[in-house]
DNA sequence: AACATCCACTTGTCTGATAAGCTTATAGGC
DNA sequence: GCCTATAAGCTTATCAGACAAGTGGATGTT
């Protein structure tokens, strides 16, 4: 043990980030992936954490292990961009486009989703989203509060629509908000004017209008431009 | 190693198997999750096995592990519902759910996709899916063929939209629809009509016409019901 | 040239330690 | 009695070395 010993995550996922970053940057030759032995020899880490490294890689779709046979690398077309882990690895260009498809996705599929909201909104949760929304009102000036209120207020609405396939979208969606909050300090001057766009969701939702709910989230998502995005 | 050694998938996945639908199947009393101490004196295997399995859980969001502390189970709101493991080890009644679910969200989603697609569509796109259309009208005695081909259809239209989380999207779709023709041996009658109306949708893909492709896409998903789902 | 056998290499599993972090209880001081 | 600090005992993290099992290529034979 003669390096500085930092412990921010296990090591396992330390290994597996180093790993990740190199295949993600083009830094693998061909189709073969990093073996057990090589990433023994490389961290000098014991093979349990070689292997938990290579499985991480694995339940991201970017490698494929089977016994006997040598670890492959998977395409990166398949890989799982929904994870918080790929986020923080991807090389920055690539970091931006992802965040910049997220954005598309997110303006397709959340107006469906307050339309479907609007129909099922009750009481207790326009309740709770009314006190999401005194809460943001209340928190311009706290980028990361508000951020938070944010995410709450959409993954709030997703809940309405009782579809599990989409709250798991929403709940990935999170990540790549924080992500683009990381790379880019963001838009000070824009809060209040999120707020009464958040405000024009939450009326039509009261008056459970599926076309006015619709469009005012899609009006919203498209204010909100994925921030930080050249090009 | 007294037992019968059946080895259709390694250890660890089994054993996470096991306890995924027990927690799922809600047979878990706490919020307590399963300890390492348990699964290796419930299952007799190593603590590497043990560990493994664990970890397994943890990528799929339905358990949390840190040093120190027990594990926990997490709500069942956020699992990784877009998981083949997981489907898989869903009990009957949520599995039906979730299936109707993931198709409710190819119904938001796959509209959009096609509209892009319409417009980014090329030369070679097209003749792959003219290729694709050509084999399933004659795969149609062939069930198992017929399905294959049909998500690669579908996938080579998501991959037009240059979005990776559709991709991403696209390619879990891929076991709901495997998993959905596991538990109901499906119409033998609608696949020529499946063919019609994805011939539709390639011939609005040809002429360019976003609006006609959308409305195809959407009338091929509705008509094209969660097979087997009741109610 | 075709086929069977064997060998080297890879991942899978087991055993048994030690390290490190958290919780709880206990003992001490005030 | 109450608060604090220490220690004990639990948990997961990491290490080491071994053997099992599967794959693919080399080898050798026919």
């Amino acid at each position: 043990m003669d390096t500085v010993e930092v412990k921010l995550q296990t090591l396992p996922k330390q290994v597996a980030g180093v790993l990740a970053r190199r295949i993600a940057s083009g830094g693998v030759a061909g189709g073969q992936g990093p073996s057990e032995q090589q990433i023994l020899q490389e961290f000098g880490v014991s093979r349990a954490v070689a292997r938990e490294a290579l499985k991480i890689l694995a339940s991201l779709d970017m490698i494929e292990i089977a016994q006997g046979r040598r670890v492959v690398l998977r395409p990166a077309e398949e890989w799982d961009y929904l994870s918080p882990l790929l986020i923080d690895w991807l090389p920055p260009e690539q970091m931006r486009e992802i965040l910049a498809e997220a954005h598309a996705t997110r303006i397709i599929i959340e107006p469906a989703i307050a339309a479907i909201a609007a129909k099922h909104m009750t009481k207790e949760k326009l309740e709770r989203l009314g006190t999401l929304l005194a809460a943001m009102s209340a928190s311009e000036d706290n980028p990361d509060a508000y951020l938070k209120l944010d995410l709450d207020f959409h993954m709030e609405i997703c809940r309405a629509a009782q579809n599990r396939i989409l709250d798991r979208f929403m709940y990935s969606s999170r990540w790549w908000q924080m992500a683009s909050r990381r790379i880019s300090n963001q838009m000070p001057h824009a809060l209040p004017s999120a707020t009464e766009m958040h405000r024009a969701i939450y009326e039509a939702l009261v008056a459970r209008d599926e076309k006015r709910a619709e469009e005012a989230m899609r009006r919203h998502l498209k204010k909100t431009t994925a921030v930080g995005l050249p090009r």
